[in-house]
RNA sequence: GGCGGCGUAGCCAAGCGGUUAAGGCGACGGUCUGCAAAAUCGUUAUUCCGGGGUUCGAAUCCCCGCGCCGCCUCCA
């Protein structure tokens, strides 16, 4: 195995991943605000960082996940002013709502799933370090960060506070000291949740909740964190300068960042309403199409969302669903292959570990999921050869490299990119049923038709088995024969 | 304005100085098939936004343009 590569968003290049304390490896990603349904924008952190997760347990890493829900903030609060219900209730639906969409996706459950509102003492040991050490200051009730007591601000987004300032769109607010002083703490507002505190009631600022939750969890120097390209600045500005600040440490060693997901190369965002929800999504497409449409980009590079693009994949796993489902369905039925055949077969062999290898080094190389699943489709091409090869009458031989096959399939796809992990035959039938449904077709009549088709056929009624094929077309019903029968599909 | 990124076939996309520029979707032709479909074989980028430069050699490095996007405010 090649060494393991990735971009630090901290110094701008992609350097070898050194863990603290292997095998043991710490990791944070930032989590979602729970005030909405979650898009696909949310989906790609997730399943991106899903998938990193995968890889380094799978090269034998102990990983420590986190991934935190922020269930207190003004969005929240606003949100649940508006439906006249407890911040915490808001929050929990939408919580609830985002669990539900990552078990769809097959996103794996981070070791712990921290909630800000949980970790109140721990926020408030964390700010009274920073007060302590001069590095916060308090202002009726309201704790701010002073940016400029801390000299590397900036770093992680290479900017400087000169620089900021000059085209501050920061709003001034008269309590702070400088304007990208950020808030801690926040004294109660009239009606707005809030805990004791030694400055008073009041509530975390966002940027603390993520520091404070991670070093509890992982420590104060942690592996790796994540989290969308959005972040950098200020959110992850922020971060480092509390948690270096209050720890005199270095606070992450890897800086991962997603980028965003676009539709018609504009970011996808709540504010410009041109999302599509992760639950739209798997009521259009199979879960998987989903995965491989999210990961079918270098996860740093922006991903432009359209439907056909998606379907396109969506096509691409059905097509390999298909091999898949053909080659379960081989039975041996002699014992030694042909002899011309044993070369083929054990050239087979050796590509396919050949592309095991590759598609290691490619995840091994900054994540790169669009080169991995180039060498997880060539493992198809190799299958359907294998099968052509098999014809009618395959052998033991043939069986064990079709087998080496589908175990490739099921350790690449299935449990590193979290696709083709189905059993083949539920896929298609799935997809059956799902396509049945939306153009209201039955079942047993198109069974029925076909049916009658084989019957035909057998009789060698040609012209009354192409005018059966032609009604079931016209339905959107494509054929096709088989040695082992007629397999169809709804289009 | 500052910082960062992107521009590869009809569409999506890999490629990080050196074999025939991965892979997917699509299109066209051959094989297979009763005919289809699928599969398979071949064709579909003599060339990587444009122009210079470095180099024996560049899609890959440098410079100058053009176009697009993100961040600088809450945001995955």
């Amino acid at each position: 195995m090649k060494e393991i590569r990735f971009y630090n968003t901290l110094v701008r290049q992609k350097v070898p991943f050194v863990p603290l304390a292997p095998p043991k490896v710490t990791m944070y990603v930032c989590g979602i605000t729970a005030y909405d349904e979650s898009h696909l924008g949310h989906a790609r952190a997730a399943v991106v960082f899903d998938v990193l997760y995968r890889f380094l347990r799978f090269v034998g890493y102990e990983v420590v996940y986190v991934r935190n829900y922020t269930d207190i903030d003004d969005k929240i609060i606003r949100r649940a002013q508006e439906e006249g219900v407890t911040t915490q209730e808001l929050a929990e639906r939408y919580i609830r709502s985002y669990d539900e969409d990552m078990k769809a996706l097959k996103v794996l459950r981070p070791t712990y799933e921290p909630r800000a509102t949980e970790h109140i003492p721990q926020i408030i040991a964390l700010i009274e370090r920073l007060i302590q050490k001069g590095y916060a200051y308090v202002v009726e009730g309201d704790v701010y960060f002073s940016v400029e007591k801390f000299p590397e601000y900036g770093k992680l987004s290479g900017r400087s506070l000169e620089e900021m300032k000059a085209g501050a769109r920061v709003s001034v607010s008269d309590k702070k000291r400088h304007p990208l002083d950020f808030a801690l703490w926040k004294a109660e507002k009239p009606g707005e949740p809030s805990w004791e505190s030694p400055w008073g009631r009041g509530r975390p600022g966002w940027h603390i909740e993520c520091s404070a939750m991670a070093m509890h969890y992982l420590g104060e120097t942690i592996d790796l964190h994540g989290g969308g390209l959005d972040l950098i600045f200020p959110h992850h500005e922020n971060e480092i300068a509390q948690s270096e600040a209050a720890t005199g440490k270095p606070f992450v060693r890897y800086w991962l960042h997603n980028g965003m997901v676009t539709v018609g190369r504009e970011k996808m965002s709540k504010s410009l309403g041109n999302f599509v929800t992760v639950k739209q999504m798997l009521a259009r497409h199979h879960p998987e199409a989903l995965r491989l449409f999210l990961l079918s980009m270098h996860y740093r590079s922006p991903l432009d969302y359209s439907e056909k693009v998606v379907s396109d994949h969506e096509k691409a796993l059905e097509g390999f669903y298909e091999t898949l489902y053909l080659l379960k369905r081989l039975e041996p039925e002699t014992d030694a292959p042909a002899p011309q055949h044993e070369k083929p077969l054990a050239e087979a062999s050796k590509t396919l570990a050949h592309l095991e290898t590759r598609f290691c080094e490619a995840l091994a190389d900054d994540l790169n999921t669009a080169k991995a699943i180039g060498e997880l489709f060539s493992v198809e091409k190799v299958l359907n050869h294998l099968l052509k090869l098999c014809g009618r009458r395959p052998s033991a031989k043939h069986l064990e490299v079709a087998h080496q096959g589908i175990e490739l399939v099921q350790k690449l796809g299935g449990k590193l990119l979290g696709i083709l992990e189905e059993d083949p035959e539920i896929f298609i039938e799935k997809r059956r049923n799902r396509a049945l449904e939306e153009k209201g077709l039955s079942r047993e009549k198109i069974e029925a038709l076909i049916k009658e088709r084989e019957e035909a056929r057998r009789a060698k009624d040609y012209a009354r088995a192409d005018a059966i094929r032609d009604e079931l077309g016209k339905m959107g019903v494509l054929l096709r024969d088989t040695p082992w029968g007629t397999f169809w599909k709804v289009l």
